[in-house]
DNA sequence: TTGTATGCGTTATCAT
DNA sequence: ATGATAACGCATACAA
């Protein structure tokens, strides 16, 4: 062997053609070799792909991808990557999609360039493009749609034709949380909200307002949190300072965390002077420090229904638009 | 205008063909009008356009990758999509390439079929492929400098032709922060580590000694977590119940921060009796209820460093290898 | 400045 | 079972 075929210094990429020179035989048979259930013989196909192995060669998805089935992209739009509920989530949408041979394409839609960066991407024939929390630009949703590109919306229901949505069912979760704390002896509740554009967290307050008005009761104090421990902790400081609530409904663990640090550091017992709740049940919630009570919203089970709506679409691109509601549970442990 | 003309129910995707044939130009002028730099007459570029927009034309990227380009995909290879770390660095990693019209395609490498998924990421004509933390299979490295993919890794130096690195600079970060502690008239000083696997770990355990060394000294006590805050946790139990040292430092911010729960749980006197620090300076090293002490691994910084090699790499395929050496920096909070 | 013609690497169709 | 050939949608060298 030469010295020249060791290193062959290959810069381009090995295609088809040269595979099938160097196993003597047609573009068409190494295609096959690659292709699951094609005609060739199966020795032949043996013989071709240790040709490719040895080449190195890797059937190009962009060409593949031009020939009209599928690309095996999917966009992934990200409202909010530095939230820990939401890089959880999209940690294990990655996981189940890279299992099913999809190819996720992140698209960080806090940046400021995320508009611009939509309309690159849906450059690519996605299979679908998924949207996690935050919001896409509405004249970009009707653009995929108009495109006929699949959507699914995860966190906030988007009520346009043609895309599907997965959303956990926040207000049961808050009223049963309430319920129970009732239930438990509490008598007077407050919350600490996010933002009003905030889907979840609207919903997430009508639920403990429910609760307490089946029960005669209403919210004696409320203050605007933003989602994180920052903010929880600065609504936690001064509702904590102008009332006396036993029982503190927070708009997600983040939150609640901030708010139980205040808390703490005012002097109050958690739980006997106060209970404090959460949503969500990041991985955070269940540190020694916190083992906090919180409402799961259940990360596997809206991944499942994400993917099981992909799915759905993908064999049947003209069916109807599709809601999968998520439940919650309480997951009790020591602030309450 | 007609029912018909009111839905056009488009199932195919518009091409460029279509686009000249409405606004009556040829095919290349519409590829002109979407490709800056390219002799055309202003006043038909600004139709071509406007006709594209009504359409809902978009250049398909993948029969425009084809022409031998760059494709603007890079892949990430994420090694742990769960811990805090890796996940804030992979969230601004996704924001830097978007900004840079880069397409991050995602491999969760934690899965047991991430090689199978590297594979058919790999048929993608990818711009680039960045490792971050974890370790991706060395006959997957191999294969992708072999098709001549640019490869920068990150966490954890990769001794190969072709890739690039990106490091912080562990043993400094931990040899200052002994040597701040010892200043600071700490004496018995402990080490809860990672498994003898995480390249970061076992760099950082050697600053400690170093520094311990300089100063005539040694470690006390030692106990294997494994980068979590469960196993900083644990680790934290067992090494607090046998011994009793003044300075106890950790692998990194989750294990430091379980550790710091164990030894309040145990009703040891943080920072009086003890100092507990991290590394990293992860979000939760900040909140309240912990206010670590810790060494900052620049995510910022190394993200900066990925972009820049990477940029340097497409710029000069054939240059030869580089490495970046992050500086870290001690984070004085409340735990020393 | 513009249109025509060719090539990119693959899969699908059609013969054989 | 296999090989030749036609799409796929675009960019670009070339001709005008």
């Amino acid at each position: 062997m030469s010295d020249f075929d060791e290193k062959p210094e290959q810069k381009k990429r090995v295609t088809a053609q040269m595979v099938a020179d160097a196993a003597g035989v047609s573009r068409s048979a190494v295609s096959r070799a690659f292709t699951d259930g094609a005609y060739l013989d199966s020795e032949k196909r043996v013989r071709i792909r240790q040709v490719a192995l040895e080449l190195g060669y890797q059937p190009n998805a962009l060409a593949a991808g031009l020939q009209g089935g599928r690309s095996h992209l999917v966009a992934i739009f990200v409202g909010n990557m530095r939230s820990p509920y939401d890089t959880a989530f999209v940690g294990h949408l990655v996981g189940r999609l890279n299992a099913l041979g999809k190819w996720p394409i992140l698209i960080d839609g806090s940046g400021a360039q995320a508009s611009t960066a939509v309309e690159d991407v849906l450059r690519y024939p996605l299979d679908a493009m998924i949207l996690r929390g935050g919001s896409m630009p509405e004249d970009l949703v009707l653009q995929c749609a108009k495109i006929g590109i699949p959507m699914i919306s995860s966190g906030r229901p988007v009520d346009i034709d043609g895309v599907d949505n997965v959303c956990c069912r926040n207000a049961d979760g808050t009223r049963s949380m309430t319920e129970f704390l009732i239930a438990q002896g509490r008598k007077k509740f407050a919350y600490i909200s996010a933002p009003r554009a905030y889907y979840s967290s609207t919903q997430r307050r009508n639920g403990v307002v429910q609760a307490l008005a089946q029960a005669g009761r209403e919210l004696m104090a409320e203050e605007d949190g933003d989602f994180t421990v920052d903010g929880g902790f600065d609504a936690g400081m001064r509702l904590l300072s102008n009332h006396r609530p036993d029982a503190l409904i927070c708009a997600n663990d983040a939150t609640a965390i901030g708010a139980l640090t205040a808390a703490k550091e005012m002097g109050w017992q958690v739980p006997d002077q106060i209970a404090i709740v959460g949503f969500d049940d990041i991985d955070m919630a269940r540190w020694p420090s916190f083992d906090l009570t919180t409402v799961m919203n259940p990360i596997d089970r809206s991944v499942d229904a994400i993917i099981e709506l992909l799915n759905r679409r993908l064999e049947t691109p003209e069916k109807s638009n599709e809601m999968i509601l998520v439940k919650t549970e309480l997951v009790l442990r020591g602030t309450h």
